[in-house]
Formats: structure tokens, C-alpha cells, sequence
DNA sequence: GCCAACGTTGGC
DNA sequence: GCCAACGTTGGC
């Protein structure tokens, strides 16, 4: 795939974690609760079918990728928005005129070891991602092809 | 627990 | 439309 493009998505282990994601029935899963425009807007403007992503954790022992997962499923309204009670319940959003959206991924390699935050940004071909500059806090962030390939060559 | 770096909200 | 106050994120 010519434009296939690459992405980060940031999760808590103690929210969603990896092993979570492989738990999952086809070891896939609905990523909710995004409420934030700009990733929005890259989900819905530039997710497609097939895209790579990193799977990081954060605020975790250790802060790494630890994995890699596909996009399966292309932005589509986050009904979670309008769960009575939902954590990321809002009014904003409604069936008729969805604001807030998911896409469903799906994992793919697990990493031989986790690749560190720490090692991200020691290393001269990684320290330029969104994730190890200062006050980069998107929880979706893109990832260039050779930055993809590297982690994916350091996580073996 | 701290706090920098944001994004959002709301009064004007 | 401006911008101060506030809330959140997430590494440290």
C-alpha cells in the first residue's frame, strides 16, 4: 500500500493495555472516548484501512511501545458520546449530529521487548517524534514511514 | 505530587 | 474576538 501511513495511539495500562487489546474477540477493539478536535480530524480526514500503529503506553513502567496494530475500520460516530453516564459522555454529540468519532484496530505484532521512551529520544533517528518533544500531549500522533520502520526493526 | 504545556470555556 | 481562568495530560 502506496500511502499507507503510520500512527502512535497513547493508552493507559491501567485503562487499556496491549494484553487488553489481544484479550479482545479477533483481537480487535473500538477506539472510544477521543475528545479532542485535532485528532478527530486525522481520523477522519487521513485514517485509512490498513494504516500502522504503534502501541504505547504511558504513564507506565516502563513508558514504551509495546506493540503494533492496524487500523480495520474507519472513523465512524463514537456512541459513547451519548451514553447516559459514560466517562466520556457529551451533549454536544448526538445519532443525528455525531461530533465525536473511533476507528476499531486491530492488533498486530507483539514487540520481542518494549522499546522506551527513554531510548526513543536517545536515538537519533526517533528523537524527532511528537512523542519525545516537550508538550506533544495528542493522544494520536502520526509517524514517519522510516520512524515506523525503525521501531518496528528495535521492537524485532 | 509537581508543574509545563497545552486545549477549552465563558465573561466581556 | 479577546484572553484570563480553569481543566487535563503525562513525564518527571
Amino acid at each position: 500500500m502506496a500511502d499507507r501511513r503510520y500512527w502512535l495511539f497513547k493508552s493507559e495500562p491501567t485503562e487499556y493495555s496491549f494484553s487488553d487489546l489481544l484479550a479482545e474477540q479477533d483481537q480487535t477493539a473500538e477506539w472510544d472516548g477521543i475528545r479532542n478536535y485535532q485528532v478527530r480530524n486525522m481520523m477522519r480526514d487521513e485514517m485509512k484501512v490498513g494504516d500502522g500503529v504503534l502501541f504505547y503506553h504511558s504513564s507506565a513502567a516502563p513508558m514504551a511501545v509495546i506493540g503494533t496494530a492496524q487500523i480495520v475500520k474507519e472513523a465512524y460516530p463514537d456512541s459513547t458520546a451519548w451514553a447516559p453516564g459514560d466517562k466520556h459522555f457529551d451533549p454536544k454529540s448526538t445519532p443525528d449530529n455525531p461530533v465525536w468519532l473511533m476507528v476499531d484496530i486491530q492488533a498486530g505484532k507483539t514487540f520481542s521487548r518494549p522499546v522506551t521512551l527513554q531510548e526513543i529520544k536517545a536515538h537519533p533517528a526517533l528523537q524527532n517524534m511528537m512523542l519525545a518533544r516537550r508538550g506533544m500531549r495528542l493522544s494520536i500522533q502520526p509517524v514517519a514511514k522510516e520512524e515506523w520502520d525503525e521501531l518496528a526493526r528495535l521492537g524485532g
